[in-house]
This record gives structure tokens, C-alpha cells and sequence, in this order.
DNA sequence: TAGTGGTCTAGACCACTAG
DNA sequence: TAGTGGTCTAGACCACTAT
């Protein structure tokens, strides 16, 4: 035992919800009935549906009650890196080139910047057994000053390279993930025939204002990836409704 | 106003980890310090803590103090769902078949079944502007008195065609995200040439206990097929050390 | 031994919902 | 008006860590 008394309650009413004596909908007991089935305080057994929320099993309404949720199925912790989430892992990776070019379009675009403002472009190539697996380019609006240290940049995942100063908890990403045909520079880069499909991971950086502060592309041969997901259930705020 | 003093700790203690005051690895201030500096309650103080662990900020180790997290910068939020991850949606679902067979190697590995044991195969086709884009065939373990009604199988996704009786809650779900040289079978159904790739999305259902209870996956036309996820740093197990 | 976090109590006042 | 959840207090005892 010595398990405490919050946690027995946790696991009481989220034993009632995966074996269906509790519902979707369904209002669960009210606090102070909790209270009084088990002889506990108010705090506690608050302690125990805070738990609840969090793991997304219920939410509450003020002035009304708790209620079992419907689970998002949907829902999925995805992990990802572009250095080792490559099936047996990045052997070698070779910086290509790093240029401050004039942005395109695209790039304007993604990184919401006048186009006026200067880029700093990364490219890099990541091999596995002497064979370049992935095709990767970085974008990172210039600012005087910067400092461009090749070797730094050399094994660095996104973030580490946009956020020198900023703490990395500031930093929010969004990756899109596609498959398309690969174009001329891919098809050179990772010796491909012409037509090839290769697995495209987007990934743009935004700072704690949701401003743009770096984008970027990696190509990666079909045969080398894959990505795994895990469902989740979990709820960042605890009080939707 | 009316904020409550806890959401005011919790982002005064935030903006410390977001500027860098308080860096990854720190103590910060203990619970008796902060109900001093605060003015308030231990309980007060401690339901900020709470939240900040949480949200993936801080970690905390008896007899020591809480700490702030290192940021896992590799975890991402993923939505998906065979019937709507598609861009523009699914507009027509064509029940190819329903069938109960003798599973092969992959479908008794995949299920963890005994090879006598007979598996319900269901495939579908999923049109956009009447184009086959995903081609979907999922496994599930046959039982006697199951109900193979076509209606119900037409268009739910692969929980719901599981999870007759158990609830959502109990069924946990793993992704496997990869691209792939299509076979004769996905060739002809998706109406593709020889050796086109197809996006590849495993889906394997298990049960509170960790059983396979299905097991399924989609081809989607790369054309048609884009994932987005976004960075997370909840974290569930809020007493990690 | 002093300090830390983990659990828990028995109250309190508030805003909200419902009959 | 009675009941609900949301916030908060001022204590308590415990196990653990450090010195």
C-alpha cells in the first residue's frame, strides 16, 4: 500500500470510465460526495480530480458538476528530430554551404519578413553508410551581428541554431509532413532518379509572439524513413468546455 | 484583475524560464520562500508548482527543491484520423469488402495471434472528386457472434469498428508514419503506375493490457496527404528524475 | 538538525447553476 | 435557496536530503 489517497481515487474513477460504468457525458459524483465516500477532505479528493482533468478523463463545470469526457482519438505524441529520427540514425552529416541570400517568395512568406530582409540559408547532407539520406535547408532572417559559425551549425538541430540567446522554452514548432516528387536540386543532392518521391518534413520555428524566427525543409529518402506516434489523451488546458 | 494569485505565480515563474533567469537545471525559489515573497498559503503555492510541472517547466525532487526542466524540444502533438487527414477530406467511402480469413505471418505477428485463430479483413476506398487518394485494409481478431455489419463498418474509423463495448478510454493507439514503393494490390485499387510511392499509415489498437486488438493500414497518394503537428512540452508523468 | 517537498485536514468565502 | 465547483488559509505530520 502507502499509495496516497488521491491516487486510489484517481484510479477508482478512471476504472469506472474504461470499463464503462461511467460514460461520456456522464456526471460523476460531486465533491462532497466524494468527500464523504471516502472519508477524506475537499483538497483531496480536488487533488484527485485535477489528475483526472490533466489526463483528460474529465472536466468540470463550475456550478454544475465534473463530467467524463469524450477522448480525443485523434490525438497523438509525435516525436521527432531531423538528426536520428531516421531509422538506425545520422552517421555523418556534411554542411554544404552557408549563404545570405536575397529571400524568395517562399520564403518571405514563411518567415513574414519584408523582402528587403536578408536570409541566412543552411544546407546540409546526412549520410548513412557513405549513402546522403537526407536533404536539409534552413532559413534565418539576418541580423547584424550574427554570428555564422560553421561548426557550430554543422550538428545542430533547428532550434539550437535559431536560439542562441532565447531560451528554448520560448520556442514554439509547427511541422507539416509530405510527401512530393523531388525537383532537380533534391534529385542532385541525394542521387536520386528523376520523378523519385521523398518524404518532406516542414519545420517552422516561432517565438514566444508567434512571429516567424526560422524555417526549413529536410528531404528524406523513402526507404530510410519513418516516424512513430503514440495516442495521448492528455490535455493541455485543464478547463475546456 | 481577478486572476487568482496562482495563475499569477505560474507566469511570473514562466517568464523567468522564457527569458533565460531561470535557466534549465536551476532550483528555483522553495515553497516556503515563495509563500513569503507571495504572501500567500502553502496550498496556494504549491497548486503553481503543480501547473508548472504539468506544462513540462519544472520537476521537482523531495528533499531538494523543484527545478526547472530541460525543454523537449522533440515532442510534438499529431493529429490524425484515417477519414479526415486528408487535405479537402474525404468525400466518398466505397466498402470494398468484408472478409474472415487465415492470417498470414505479418497479420499474426502484428495481432499476436495463434495462426489458427481467423481475422476479419475489412478494405476500403476513400474518393476525393471521384479519384481513389486512400486505399485502407484493417485486421481485427475474429470472434464468434461478432457483428460484421456493413453499415457500421462503411464509414466509422478503426477504434470505433474495434471498440464494440470497451470504451475509448481503455484503447491505446501507435502510428507508423513511412513511404513506400507501392505493391500490385495498392496499384490497382489507388490506380497508380508501377513503382509509385504511397504514403503509409500503420495503425495498431491494443488494449489496456497491451493486447493487439487490431491492426490496419492506409495507403494515401502522396498528392493528396499532409500531417501537421505542433510542439508540446506537456508532460504526463509529472515527477520525472 | 534544519530544510525540502508530499500528503492531508477542516474550515472559509466566492461565483455560478438550478429549481 | 441549496448545491456545485474555484480559490485560499493555517495549520499538521511524514519521508527525504543535506550538513
Amino acid at each position: 500500500m502507502g499509495e496516497p489517497i488521491y491516487i486510489t481515487i484517481v484510479e477508482d474513477i478512471k476504472q469506472q470510465i474504461n470499463y464503462g460504468t461511467l460514460k461520456p457525458g456522464d456526471m460523476i459524483s460531486s465533491e462532497n460526495l466524494l468527500c464523504d465516500m471516502y472519508k477524506v477532505s475537499r483538497m483531496t479528493v480536488r487533488k484527485s480530480l485535477t489528475v483526472l482533468a490533466t489526463e483528460g478523463y474529465i472536466y468540470s463545470v463550475p456550478g454544475k458538476g465534473n463530467f467524463v469526457k469524450e477522448p480525443n482519438q485523434d490525438k497523438y505524441i509525435l516525436y521527432f528530430n531531423e538528426m536520428d529520427s531516421i531509422e538506425g540514425s545520422i552517421e555523418e552529416t556534411q554542411l554544404l554551404d552557408v549563404n545570405i541570400i536575397k529571400p524568395n517568395l517562399e520564403t518571405i512568406f514563411n518567415l513574414q519578413i519584408p523582402k528587403s530582409k536578408r536570409v541566412v540559408v543552411v544546407r546540409r547532407l546526412m549520410y548513412i553508410d557513405e549513402v546522403p539520406v537526407a536533404y536539409d535547408i534552413k532559413y534565418i532572417p539576418y541580423y547584424r551581428g550574427m554570428p555564422i559559425v560553421e561548426k557550430e551549425i554543422h550538428y545542430a538541430t533547428f532550434p539550437e541554431i535559431v536560439a542562441k540567446k532565447k531560451s528554448l522554452f520560448a520556442i514554439k514548432k509547427e511541422l507539416t509532413i509530405k510527401v512530393q516528387k523531388s525537383n532537380e536540386d533534391i534529385t542532385n543532392n541525394l542521387k536520386l532518379n528523376n520523378n523519385d518521391w521523398v518524404m518532406t518534413i516542414e519545420q517552422k520555428l516561432l517565438d514566444e509572439l508567434n512571429q516567424p524566427i526560422g524555417w526549413g525543409v529536410t528531404y528524406f529518402l523513402g526507404e530510410y524513413f519513418q516516424l512513430q506516434a503514440v495516442s495521448s489523451f492528455i490535455d493541455k488546458s485543464n478547463n475546456i468546455y
